[in-house]
DNA sequence: GCAAAAGTGTTCTTTGTACACCCATGG
DNA sequence: CCATGGGTGTACAAAGAACACTTTTGC
């Protein structure tokens, strides 16, 4: 049985998620994906395609599920976050394009892919509940307003810019960095960088960060 | 590179989450196990490997993660949660022996089987929090007592009564049989019976169901 | 001086948690 | 009659959600 290994690479750009494809010479547009041959094993199988794809180094990602495809194939799908500002992409050898495509506007896909992008998606916005995911999403400095409007944007709502400011600097997320910039018109913001750590560290070690229910159910 | 599916079935029996292991003669004690050829993919090779192992049939798993081993193998794992009373076990074809062992003492197992096993309890105590999973581990019909139980052995500590009562009732997960048990000594429990529904179907519809913020973190 | 974005606290509602007593049965 | 587990409601604390105004800049 063949095993692949496919990534399905979110960014946020101008308010809006995008997913990363490549396309061959007149193929079908499709995840960065490759065989999990090599040294380091899926974890390092999923980096490698990205980079082969797009020329895009040291990303993080995180094992979605696995998908079996007629019986003949797996998929270890991936998902992976970056800010497409700071990683600029070009097309990796054997490819003819790569391209930030909306979330919601994706060209056909090859097949199978069209799950891996939606069970990403859905496993993105249940984290952004309770991790910090906007901060890979963002670059090294950015504004509080800058990371409300990512959240903004997985969300698919609204949020109240002072309960955002509050939730964030409480959990100890990001950290300021003394730095000011003027956007252009409005008072200038203070720039922030992510803190490391992870959510759910409150001083009394009681909460408990929270998940969408559906959020780790296997795709449909 | 070889696929194999692996299964770490659980149960709770007189106060101990145990979990189900076999054996081929004079071998190593391990997990359901089999390869995911054959007709309808991972799923339901998940589902005959314990069938083959242990004689169980129409168990519900869910995929866990996949694990790749020393760049050769790779290895997707299930849980499965069971009633062990309603399932007796018999070793299959090629088992010698088949057994319930208590978590906290396992035999030696096979390579990379202890982080399944490590890895899916983590899942199981992380869905406590937010799926009805003590559903899975109860007869058909049952008493609060009996399912608060389980909760308690999942969770590690004790629960309130009245507020489990309260919650559970309240979240629609089981519903009255009608029917009372008496077991011993004591008023006898009313008996309940899964209501199908899962979690987080309150009447608001923003209720958000919750999990331990390590619940779907990669295993280490 | 006005448009635009940043920054700051308080109130209210909901959820979670702690807690005490009576009820029905077996022995 | 008493030991054992089943069943019921209320008070307090914490978290989340809603909400208005002042500050700093570009134009």
């Amino acid at each position: 049985m063949r095993v692949r290994v496919e990534v399905a690479v979110f960014t946020v750009r101008r308010g809006v998620l995008e997913v990363l494809l490549g396309r061959r010479g007149g193929g079908t547009w499709s995840l960065a994906a490759t065989g999990p041959d090599g040294a380091g094993g899926l974890d390092a199988a999923a980096t490698r395609a990205v980079e082969d794809m797009a020329g895009i180094r040291s990303i993080t990602t995180e094992q979605l599920y696995t998908f079996d495809r007629a019986g003949e194939e797996v998929a270890v799908a991936y998902l992976a976050l970056i800010d497409a500002g700071r990683h600029p992409i070009s097309p990796g050898q054997d490819v003819a394009e790569v391209r930030w495509f909306a979330h919601d506007d994706l060209p056909s896909l090859e097949e199978g892919q069209p799950a891996v992008v939606a069970y990403g998606l859905q496993r993105l916005r249940a984290k952004t509940s309770y991790a910090p995911v906007a901060v890979n999403l963002l670059p090294d400095l950015f504004t509080l307003g800058e990371m409300q409007a990512v959240y903004e944007v997985l969300l698919g709502r609204g949020l109240d810019a002072r309960n955002f400011r509050r939730d964030v600097l409480r959990a100890g997320v990001v950290e300021e960095s003394g730095e000011v910039r003027a956007e252009g018109r409005g008072r200038p913001a203070r720039l922030y960088r992510s803190a490391g750590g992870h959510f759910a560290v409150d001083a009394r070690e009681r909460r408990v960060a929270r998940a969408i229910s559906s959020g780790d159910d296997p795709p449909a």
